[in-house]
RNA sequence: GGCCCGUUCGUCUAUCGGUUAGGACACCAGGUUUUCAACCUGGUAAGAGGGGUUCGACUCCCCUACGGGCUGCCA
């Protein structure tokens, strides 16, 4: 087979949804898994509503989401005098005519048929046999000339054949009457002239497939391969908007969702292979294959998203982590890390990464490291510094000088003085951590001394005893 | 209205005529424990409804219900 071509093919008319995100994975998984190329095309032909921040915010989002695309992306309105081309050209094969009938026209026609008793009539333009001779000089549509008998039907990989009758079909416009081509022209025309040879889209696309396989037919084409995904729906099953919270792929990462995490939980939606759930990237390359994908709508489950988040952040590399935490910090719209921010960071990564679901987490969690003296301790965390407490650190503090610091020296030290005192650790571990990170949720007490140093460590046991 | 698609635990899903219907997230109980998280053990929980076909249906067919999509000189 020749070499596979898939493309994700955004309208920048407002933000990157979820929905195209894991449609534009799903092409990007099926191109390279098999050694193919994935492309990208703005599809920009409705001037009013497209709008070149929309377009920023796709190639940010792919770009966030590690879907790198070959070539540079294309712009449909760039090509609208070669889709005007092909037009013409249908029209000189005699698959399609040209048709002077008005806007208004078209709506006089259906409100005769629905005063008629028909609840909705297919437009049937009386142009279509017209003969030449009589079109009168005045600007016009031009229609594609669908067949009226038989059926055209859909071969999909995800839905299986699919039948439509081509009495169910209209003439549809091809090019309107100002000249500028209609999507259902123009996504045909772009598709084969990149050569695109897998058309993988969301389902909503299922019957235009039928319209755009006369287009292909008309020009003498090749049909593509076709794979109708289903659409992804809000946790209450309806079709995701705004008021679901997180549509835009921008919002995930400003979140804190690592973008492997995203990668693997959207793969999974509306996808499987057997019971494989938490996987990398490259895992998931040498699984896809288009079969794998189901033909009903998925909801989003943020925990589940959370939950294989946190997969991916403990497994995660702590260089590719923290230059993601930087990624996110800017997205979310916080403040950049300081250098020595960014080194604490780094040495405390090791034990803040197990224990965080999305980077907000982590950033929390590692906040003894991102702060410092003194120390301003929350309210639930200061209740642990009652005056008994206060009276045990007093008195270790000074004692952490001699003590060599190690896990296993730090430990000892700290199981002594928890037995002279009769007291559990978890006694000692709870002041100890209020003076440390001023917060009741950071990692191990004895991560953190050894993380700050011996020095620090004094330093911030002497603020809250002295 | 017409056409098209869909419907397995709460959620994502496995099953491709014969299984005690499996896994994951969530949830519940217990364990571990230094807070949080993680981790370990166990548990609750599903084939929309009705007809067929078949020795046997979650699986194939039909109907109904529900959900979704398309039906534009939007994409």
């Amino acid at each position: 087979m020749a070499q596979i071509v898939t493309r994700i093919a955004p309208s920048p008319t407002g933000y990157m949804h979820v929905g195209t995100a894991r449609t534009a994975l799903f092409n990007w998984l099926f191109a390279r898994a098999n050694g193919g190329k994935f492309l990208l095309r703005i599809e920009d032909t409705d001037r009013e509503r497209s709008t070149p921040e929309a377009t920023e915010a796709i190639l940010q989002g792919m770009t966030w989401l590690g879907l790198d695309w070959d070539g540079e992306a294309v712009s449909q309105f760039a090509q609208k005098d070669r889709h005007a081309e092909v037009a013409h050209e249908m029209l000189a094969r005699g698959t399609a005519y040209k048709c002077f009938s008005t806007q208004e026209e078209i709506a006089t026609y259906r409100a005769e048929q629905e005063a008629a008793g028909a609840s909705y009539a297919v437009f049937q333009s009386p142009w279509r046999d017209a003969d030449p001779a009589t079109h009168p000089d005045q600007p016009f549509a031009i229609r594609m000339m669908a067949p009226r008998t038989g059926e055209t039907v859909i071969d999909d990989v995800v839905q299986g054949k699919v039948t439509f009758r081509n009495d169910q079909l209209d003439d549809m416009i091809v090019l309107r009457s100002d000249g500028t081509p209609t999507y259902m022209l123009a996504v045909v025309v772009d598709d084969h002239d990149m050569g695109v040879t897998h058309v993988i889209r969301g389902d909503d696309h299922l019957s235009n497939a039928a319209r755009q396989t006369m287009v292909y037919e008309a020009m003498g084409w090749d049909i593509p391969v076709w794979a109708h995904i289903p659409l992804i729906h809000g946790p209450d099953g309806k079709k995701l908007s705004k008021r679901h919270g997180a549509t835009a792929v921008g919002d995930y990462q400003a979140q804190g969702y690592p973008s492997a995490g995203m990668r693997n939980y959207l793969t999974r939606l509306g996808w499987a292979h057997a019971d494989a759930e938490l996987f990398t990237t490259q895992q998931a390359l040498e699984m896809f294959s288009l079969e794998g994908i189901g033909r009903s709508p998925a909801r989003l489950d943020f925990k589940k998203l959370e939950s294989t988040c946190g997969w991916h952040i403990a497994h995660g590399e702590d260089a590719a982590l923290l230059h993601e935490i930087e990624g996110y910090l800017a997205a979310a719209g916080l403040p950049a890390l300081r250098d020595d921010q960014r080194a604490g960071l780094a040495k405390a990564l090791y034990c803040v990464k197990e224990r965080a679901k999305t980077f907000v987490e982590l950033i929390e969690k590692a906040h003894f490291v991102l702060t410092s003296r003194p120390i301003v301790a929350d309210e639930a965390a200061l209740k642990h510094l009652d005056p008994v407490s206060r009276g045990i650190l007093n008195e270790l503090t000074p004692r952490l000088q001699n003590v060599s610091w190690t896990k296993d020296a730090l430990e000892a030290f700290l199981t002594e003085v928890c037995a002279t005192h009769g007291i559990g650790f978890g006694k000692l571990a709870a002041p100890l951590r209020t003076a440390l990170a001023g917060k009741t949720a950071t990692p191990s007490v004895y991560d953190m001394m050894l993380v700050i140093g011996q020095d620090e460590t004094i330093a911030r046991l002497s603020d809250v005893v002295g």
